[in-house]
DNA sequence: ATACATACC
DNA sequence: TACTGGTATGTAT
């Protein structure tokens, strides 16, 4: 396997690029060195090994999940179900399912009525919650016993932290490691006959044989069973991991009648994913090595990870991606088409990484009510059911003493179609009447905005949020100083270890990189985010330097809003003849998606062939990094092409960029400069040089768009409004002020204009992709705020431009949401 | 702050 | 006939 036990990531990625050192241009240079500055200098390389080194394999975590809980419950309860299939829920909705109905695919989630079809003689129970919380909190007071500070997930599932337990229970006695079989009498299920605890002493005067208060390490292993004078069967239980949780099963069985399965490993997002490894009623622990936790990753796909759900399983899998191997081989792909947050996350994955402590049950942060009925269009009675909504939220509220400011509205129509409408008070309120107030204005506005047509509702429901109580407790924000000290990442995130520092529980920072030490973040972003800064904003940083980084997409769709606004309509006209050519890098990206695949094909049957490859668009690929094009309809082998490219880019920014570079270089273990170009299966050339021929007049006829290597900009998209705006914009004035560099230029000849801007662009974007700083910015340019995310953009000067400035978003821009992927490739998963 | 999407059970 | 309900979180604007 690739990546044993004897092999960095670095190497796995060295091994890859190893592939290419025969290309042109590299022949005589010292492979070694250069694969070393391959491995060092790529951004996701570098994220990987700096949480390779934060990897924590010292924590025991155990994450139990009880068997089909809800059916379990009522199975131990009603012996008759107990040989049907039978699940709980109605007929709409199923929550859980026996393993019997499960053979018949029967599962939880799935509408009652459809079980049915699947298995006629399915028996559907409604669910009695109330009895649920009961034997939760039994199997709780279990829980506790092996970590206090236990994290419930839900009623039937937790993660504990068996670290502290095992420790102590290495010196305990056997008596504290009894426990007696349940007394075969009580066969209602209901009362436990006792506490193990109180057993054990009792055994151990009843036959002080069998307890020894040393215990010998090697019978503490395995466990024992037996039956003590009383004739009462017990069991022994050993002092190492599995014996503990194999004794904790067995308590919660012996206590609620009712089996549960456990998953031992290094961390909870392992132990999540061994749990379920050997339901029901079964555990398996992985071994805390780094090679035992590769093997386990390697194959497993990464639709097990929690967290990864139906709609990111699709995406991965379009991109070829379904286990997670695959997800570390892609990584430098995935860095580029996702967030920071999303691929961050995917490399923790990939890495068998996650979080290593148990946080403590935080306080809620929203308490909510919403119903499904049929359909409602009488704006009199959404509006009696929102009351009533409201008062059970009051209600609810009240139990637990909140306070909240943010009251939101959910409302679906009868097409499914969800809508939210929220509103922040000044102050918390509770009551019925206080929350009523504001969710019946929401609701009026709502109606209001659908008339003369009625809202056809067919649910509702009152949210309250940001309470008051929580308010209170959150600490102040960090000070400028502060926070460039810790880097952009909380320095809360840093409590990998300190597992009793209970500080962050108070401080509920997002934990992006729970598991990178401020060293590590340190290093990692001293050599991220200083290529990326402009010279401007480099010299006025300070607190301006931690930006969030973009992600590239984000820069690229930013960058085409201001393309967008800075072109004719004239122009749009013929640009939309001629999609398949686009010049914003990111769309760049989005091409190669589009000519790969038809969008429902993609999602359907995953990765790309190349007979699906589109028959408007050549045989080849355009690289989003170098712009070269790449002959190959194989998204496989387009993306080794990218993942060469990137580390040519960052090889470049880490020579080429900022001052500071030097100790960077230094302190990253940079070695050298590359110089080597992007070699590829491709052709033509690329430089600024040919931005000027080959960029479109728009009096001219677009002829030669389709193949013209850096087109000029174009729209993807015909939004007819912005169309005209740009149009009555273009007859009020012709003064134009470059979007990119700021400047007004001095010409109203939208030919000289655009050849101005696209020069700015895509230096600008080219400079951006190899980490350079920009080379077009002129020093006037202001830089906008920390939190502005078009930082990038410069700001545009003059009031009156402000129209252009914000031009309305685009269709895809509307569509960039969820996981925040990037339009592009969200596009394609709608 | 608001709106929406994804995810989990 | 019929596809939940509650909570958290991430992203974009």
């Amino acid at each position: 396997m690739e990546d044993g036990a004897a092999s960095s990531t670095g190497e796995t990625f060295l091994s890859r690029m190893a592939l290419n050192d025969n290309k042109a241009g590299m022949e005589g240079l010292d492979k070694d060195k250069i694969n070393k500055i391959i491995m060092e200098s790529s951004k996701v390389e570098r994220v990987a090994l700096a949480l390779e080194r934060s990897r924590d394999l010292s924590r025991v975590i155990v994450h139990v999940d009880m068997d089909a809980f809800f059916a379990a419950v009522e199975m131990r309860d009603c012996p008759e179900l107990k040989d049907k299939p039978m699940a709980v829920g109605s007929m709409s909705m199923l929550s859980t399912s026996n393993y019997h109905a499960r053979k018949y695919g029967v599962r939880a989630a799935m509408p009652g009525f459809m079980a049915k079809k699947l298995c006629p003689y399915l028996v559907i129970v409604p669910p009695n919650f109330d009895k649920y919380r009961a034997v939760s909190d039994e199997i709780r007071e279990i829980f506790a016993d092996y970590d206090p500070d236990f994290q419930p997930v839900s009623l039937d599932e937790a993660y504990l932290d068996f670290t502290d337990h095992l420790l102590q229970r290495q010196s305990w006695p056997e008596s504290a490691r009894t426990h007696y079989f349940r007394t075969s009498s009580t066969a209602t299920g209901e009362q436990q006959i006792e506490k193990p605890q109180e057993a054990g002493t009792e055994l151990r005067d009843l036959s002080p044989v069998l307890f020894m208060d040393s215990p010998s390490s090697s019978l503490c292993l395995a466990g024992s069973q037996g039956i003590d004078g009383a004739g009462r069967a017990f069991e022994v239980f050993g002092t190492v991991v599995e014996e503990a949780v194999r004794e904790m099963r067995f308590r919660i069985e012996q206590k609620t009648m009712l089996t549960a399965s456990a998953g031992i490993a290094p961390n909870m997002m392992l132990a999540k994913v061994c749990s379920d490894k050997n339901k029901p009623n079964g555990q398996y622990r992985l071994p805390s090595t780094r090679e035992a936790v590769m093997d386990f990753i390697q194959d497993l796909p990464v639709r097990k990870v929690s967290g990864i759900g139906k709609v990111s399983e699709k995406m991965l899998k379009a991109l070829g991606i379904s286990s997670c191997s695959d997800l570390r081989q892609q990584m430098a792909l995935l860095s580029l088409l996702f967030s920071e947050t999303a691929w961050h996350n995917f490399m923790q994955v990939s890495l068998g990484i996650g979080f290593t402590y148990i946080r403590r049950h935080e306080e809620r942060k929203s308490m909510s009510t919403e119903r499904t009925f049929k359909e409602l269009s009488k704006a009199e009675e959404q509006l009696s059911l929102c009351r009533e909504l409201c008062e059970d939220l009051a209600e609810d509220m009240k139990k637990e003493g909140l306070k909240g400011k943010t009251i939101t509205l959910k409302l679906k129509n009868v097409n499914f179609e969800v809508k939210t409408r929220a509103m922040t008070l000044l102050y918390a309120v509770a009551t019925t009447e206080e929350i009523f107030a504001v969710a019946k204005d929401l609701l009026k506005t709502e109606i209001e905005n659908e008339s003369p047509q009625p809202l056809r509702l067919r649910l509702m429901g009152v949210r309250i949020s940001a309470f008051s109580s929580l308010d209170d407790k959150k600490p102040l924000q960090k000070s400028i100083i502060g926070f460039l000290q810790t880097g952009k990442t909380d320095s809360s995130d840093a409590t990998q270890g300190r597992h009793h520092n209970k500080e962050h529980l108070s401080n509920p920072a997002i934990h992006i990189w729970p598991f990178i030490t401020v060293d590590a973040m340190q290093m990692c972003q001293k050599q991220e985010e200083v290529p990326w800064r402009s010279k401007q904003r480099g010299l006025e940083q300070g607190q301006n330097s931690k930006e969030p980084p973009q992600s590239f997409f984000q820069r690229a769709h930013a960058k085409r809003l201001h393309l967008q606004a800075a072109h004719s309509s004239a122009q749009e006209e013929r640009l939309k003849e001629n999609v398949s050519e686009i010049t914003s890098t990111g769309t760049r990206v989005q091409k190669f998606v589009e000519s790969s695949a038809k969008t429902s094909d993609f999602l359907e049957n995953g990765i790309v062939s190349p007979t699906h490859a589109s028959t408007s668009v050549s045989q080849s690929l355009t690289c989003p990094v170098c712009f070269r094009q790449v002959e190959t309809t194989n998204l496989n082998v387009f993306n080794r092409h990218i993942d060469r490219c990137l580390s040519d880019a960052s090889r470049n920014h880490d020579s080429e960029s900022d001052l500071d570079s030097e100790t960077n270089r230094e302190e990253c273990g940079v070695v050298d400069k590359g110089r080597e170009k992007c070699e590829v299966e491709e052709k033509k050339p690329k430089n600024s040089e040919n931005l000027e021929s080959n960029r479109v007049d728009p009096c001219s006829a677009p002829h030669s768009m389709k193949n013209d290597y850096i087109p000029t900009v174009m729209l993807i998209n015909g939004d007819d409004k912005m169309s005209q705006q740009l149009q009555s914009h273009n007859v009020k004035g012709p003064v134009l002020t470059c979007p990119v560099c700021q400047l007004t230029q001095d010409t109203d000849d939208l030919a000289v204009f655009n050849r101005h801007v696209d020069l700015c662009l895509n230096k600008d974007v080219l400079h951006e992709l190899r980490g350079q700083t920009s080379l077009i910015n002129p020093p006037s340019v202001t830089k906008s705020k920390d939190t502005d995310r078009g930082h990038l953009l410069p700001r545009q000067a003059s009031k009156g431009k402000s129209k252009r400035r914000q031009s309305p978003p685009s269709p895809l821009s509307k569509r960039a949401r969820g996981l925040g992927h990037p339009n592009t490739i969200d596009k394609f998963f709608r």
